[in-house]
Parts: structure tokens; C-alpha cells; sequence
RNA sequence: GGUGGAGUGGCCGAGAGGCGAGGCAGCGGCCUGCAAAGCCGUCCACACGGGUUCAAAUCCCGUCUCCACCUCCA
């Protein structure tokens, strides 16, 4: 069976056909770094690093393009409140942005592009518009631009709305609209605002202008696939899709949007004060664990967080990880690259069904732990390959260099040998049951904070988490 | 008011006319000196009321509840 997508366009399952052959152009809708990324921002960053990897991983060359909104109104209110400029809010954030994608093992983008660096085409965008009619520049000298909504019969189909029927925007900024309901493509300057010249006087860019730009820059002006999450389809995918096509782009061939991550049943947002920032959570669950949590709901549920929750997926994320590394200290390296299972490839296929790719990969730890039982080697090294290899398609191989827990260069190794020479004291004292002995051992052991396990194979032990 | 989505076992979370997804927790057993890990079994759910059908969690009608968006949002 072929790829197939939720469009949110044609608003069903939808065969995936890329423009190119064999290539896939890929826009995400990232930050606005006003602030430091929270749980939610990342679940959309993880959601589409498994697409993506999903769509290297069938062949096809991937360009990602994820931008960075580094100027708006947001970020200039905290740059007046902390008496910074504005540039040392946005790349203060930004970082936060790329270290929190880099921990929950994201792939770079291919490019990143912000919307500062890229106002000459935006400019451009905004003539293209213009002389189409599509576009304005007020007549109060304010420098604003807008996009004439009603010269654009199709405004509202991406979002299915009509026009007529929204509720009135209650925007105090109106300044010179033609129509409430026309969007600002361009920010006319306001004393001691930052600014870029412009025919029409100096200004900064609106929001939705610069992705239109971006990703037409990079991407051509018809690309694949466009994502961002489901906050996002209106007003800023249509006014994005609006502005595209008025002047003449193709724009996204497909649109894809992943749900909420919500608490207590409400969407997560700075507003409501019920953020997680990363740096806290990777403090009760290892980074892989939270990527875990993040990416093992269908992507376009919304996710409920809970202490909870996250507690289970990280235990269902330790039972992948003991037995590849029972299987790799038992039967020695685990072959890296072979195929997924078909079982697999085809959940990921149908818009991307990581719940059931995850219910298979899980069958293969059983069966696995089933075959290292019985003392089969062979069959268990087999089948951690294949495990391995789907892990690896959703960016959670617990043996990949990313995840891997012995680093530390050579720290481990002496420790190796210093728990090495206690654990033979405590083989010793088995053997004579002498048990007390033993179990004082193992538990002088827990409280340095190593954990022992006896098995068929003799005792191993691990650093314990928590 | 408009648009889109959701309600599934103790919990998380898939599925979408017949064939118990998977995980976590619990319980029973096996293994183990004990423990841990693991394995086997168990736990037969689909908001409510009607209807269609040989068969409905799934389709139809109605009702209730919740969420998101309607120009700040991932």
C-alpha cells in the first residue's frame, strides 16, 4: 500500500504523491521564540521528526524547512519589560528552541530560515499581491499592509470557513482595514519599534507573511507538505494559503496538523500558566523517555498530560531498552539497517499509525525476551535487529549513539571493574548461602546507586534511574 | 452563532460492521536462595437512547458531555 496523509485541505486520508520523484519538500511552522519551548512545541517538533524519518527511511530525500518567527509583537513586550533589544530575546529563546530540539533527538533541519533575514522577499510578495489586487497599503500613512480578504473568493476553504459567518474580529489595531477581517501582511513602523524599509514606508513583517516567503524561497513555489499544529489552520495556514495562491503560488500540496498536548483537558499555552518547560521534565524521565511520551500517541490525537502518563511511557520505553541491551551484552552486537516488518511499514504508511507500529514493535520484545529465554541467541539477536530498525524510524533506538547509556568514555569501565570485584565477593557468599552476606551486598550496591540483577548468564548491573 | 475533533477496560491509548492492538497497574502461576527482569495466564471495554443488520464500539437518527479554532498560539 502507498503513503497516505490526513490532508486538512481535502479534510480526509488522502494518497501521498510527491511533486518530485523520489524527493519530498517539507515546511514545519516553528517558533516564535517570545519564550522557551514547552512540551507542546516539541510534541509538533517530534510529530513531524517522525514523519520525516519515516519518509527518509522509504527512500525518498527529505528537505526540511522549519522557520523561526524572530520578530512580533510578543517579543518586543518582553524586550521592553526586561529593558533588552529585542534580537536578545529572540536568539536567547531561539537557543532554548534548538537545544530542546536537539535533546529529544530531532534531526536538524535542513534549513532554518527567520523571518528578519528575509524581508526582501517578503517585499516582494507583498508587490506580487498588490499588483494583483489582492493587497493594500493604507491610506493613513500608518505603512501597514493588508490583504483584501474579499478580493479572495476561496479565503476560508483551508479552515472551512466562511467568511460571513466568523465572528467579528475584535481587533482594536484595525488601523485603515478595508474589511475587519483583512489581515496585516506588513507592520507599519510605530516610534522606537525595530524596522525594515519598505515602498511602503518602514515597517515589520506580519506573521503570516514570512512563511509564504520562507518556504516558497526554499521549498519553490509548490512544495509537498506543510505542517504546524492544529492552533495553527486558522487564521495563520489560511491567511499563509491566501496570500500564496492570490499572488500566483501553488503553495502546500498537503496540510498536516498534529493535536494539542493538553492538561487537564486544556491546551497547554503560556496564557493558562499550565506549561512544562523541558528542562523540568527531563528531570523525572530521561530526554528518550519524554520523546517517547510525546511521540507514542496518533498524531493528531490531543494528549493528555499527567505525571501519570508519562511515568507508563517511560516504563513501556524501558522494556525496548533492557532487552536490546540483554541481547547485546548476551549475543553480542545487534545488526543495524535491515528492514522493518511489513506489519510496521504498513501502520506508518496510513498516516503515520505510530500506535500500532509501537503494538508491533512491542510484540517483538515479547517474542524476544521469549527467545533469550529459551536460550536462543541467533533468533533473538534477529529479532532485535528488526526491533532496532523500527526504534530507529521513530528516533528511539536505545542503542543509537543519541540514547546510548554507557558514554562517559572510560568512567564506566573503572566502575566496571570496581563493581566487578564486589559482585565476585557476592557470588562467593551465594555460593556458600550465605545469603545475609549477599543481599547486604546487593543493597549497599542500591544505595551507590547500581542496581543488580542475577540471570542465567551470572550477575549484571546497571547505574538505577530515578 | 460558525468550523473541526473527541467520549473505549483501574489508567494511558489504538481500531472503525464479525476476528479481544499495545503499554502501565493489579491478580494467579512459572523461573529465582530472595529480589529484579522475563515468560504464561487473568482482568472480555467502547458516553446515553433509539434504529438498520444474521452480526454494531464501528453504520443511521436523536441526546448529553468535553476540547480546539473563529485574527497571540505548536
Amino acid at each position: 500500500m502507498s503513503l497516505r496523509f490526513y490532508d486538512t485541505r481535502a479534510r480526509q486520508v488522502r494518497e501521498f504523491v510527491p511533486l518530485r520523484e523520489g524527493c519530498v519538500s517539507l515546511y514545519l511552522c516553528g517558533a516564535t521564540v517570545q519564550a522557551p519551548p514547552h512540551i507542546g512545541h516539541i510534541r509538533s517538533g517530534v510529530s513531524f521528526d517522525i514523519l520525516r524519518r519515516w519518509l527518509i527511511y522509504r527512500g525518498y530525500r527529505v528537505v526540511f524547512c522549519r522557520n523561526v518567527t524572530d520578530i512580533d509583537d510578543k517579543i518586543l513586550r518582553v524586550a521592553a519589560s526586561e529593558g533588552v533589544e529585542w534580537w536578545e530575546v529572540s536568539e536567547r529563546n531561539h537557543r532554548a528552541f534548538t537545544w530542546a530540539y536537539d535533546t529529544l533527538g530531532c534531526l536538524p533541519p535542513t534549513v532554518e530560515p527567520r523571518a528578519t533575514g528575509h524581508v526582501p522577499e517578503m517585499i516582494e510578495l507583498m508587490r506580487r499581491l498588490i499588483e494583483r489586487g489582492h493587497a493594500y497599503a493604507a491610506e493613513d500613512g500608518s505603512g501597514d499592509v493588508y490583504f483584501d480578504v474579499t478580493s479572495y473568493p476561496k479565503y476560508g476553504s483551508l479552515s472551512n470557513q466562511r467568511v460571513d459567518e466568523m465572528r467579528a474580529a475584535e481587533d482594536g489595531d484595525a488601523r485603515a482595514k478595508r474589511d475587519p477581517r483583512d489581515f496585516a501582511l506588513w507592520k507599519g513602523a510605530r516610534p522606537g519599534e525595530p524596522s525594515w524599509p519598505t515602498p511602503w514606508g518602514p515597517g515589520r513583517p506580519g506573521w503570516h507573511l514570512e512563511c509564504s516567503a520562507m518556504a516558497t524561497k526554499y521549498l519553490g513555489p509548490t512544495f509537498d507538505i506543510h505542517g504546524g499544529g492544529v492552533d495553527l489552520v486558522f487564521p495563520h495556514h489560511e491567511n499563509e494559503s491566501a496570500q500564496s495562491n492570490a499572488a500566483g503560488d501553488g503553495f502546500a500540496r498537503y496540510w498536516l496538523h498534529n493535536g494539542m498536548l493538553t492538561t487537564g483537558g486544556e491546551k497547554m499555552s503560556k496564557s493558562l500558566g499550565n506549561s512544562l518547560l523541558i528542562p523540568e521534565v527531563v528531570q523525572r524521565v530521561r530526554p528518550v523517555e519524554l520523546r517517547y511520551y510525546l511521540g507514542q500517541a496518533h498524531y493528531r490525537s490531543n494528549l493528555d498530560y499527567t505525571e501519570e502518563s508519562l511515568r507508563e511511557a517511560a516504563a513501556a520505553y524501558q522494556r525496548f531498552e533492557n532487552f536490546l541491551v540483554r541481547v547485546n551484552e548476551i549475543a553480542g552486537p545487534i545488526p543495524e539497517g535491515v528492514p522493518v516488518p511489513d506489519e510496521f511499514a504498513a501502520a506508518l504508511d496510513d498516516d503515520l499509525g505510530v500506535p500500532q507500529a509501537l503494538a508491533v514493535a512491542h510484540t517483538h520484545v515479547r517474542e524476544g525476551n521469549s527467545a533469550l529465554a529459551e536460550g536462543a541467541k541467533e533468533r533473538a539477536a534477529e529479532i532485535a535487529g528488526r526491533l532496532r530498525a523500527m526504534l530507529a524510524v521513530l528516533g528511539l533506538d536505545p542503542l543509537s549513539p543519541q540514547w546510548a547509556q554507557s558514554d562517559d568514555s572510560g568512567l564506566r569501565d573503572v566502575v566496571d571493574s570496581l563493581v566487578s570485584v564486589v559482585l565476585e565477593q557476592r557470588q562467593a557468599a551465594r555460593r556458600r548461602k550465605d545469603y545475609a552476606t549477599a543481599d547486604q551486598i546487593r543493597d549497599q550496591l542500591a544505595e551507590a546507586g547500581i542496581a543488580v540483577e542475577d540471570t542465567p548468564q551470572g550477575p549484571r548491573w546497571e547505574l538505577r534511574r530515578d
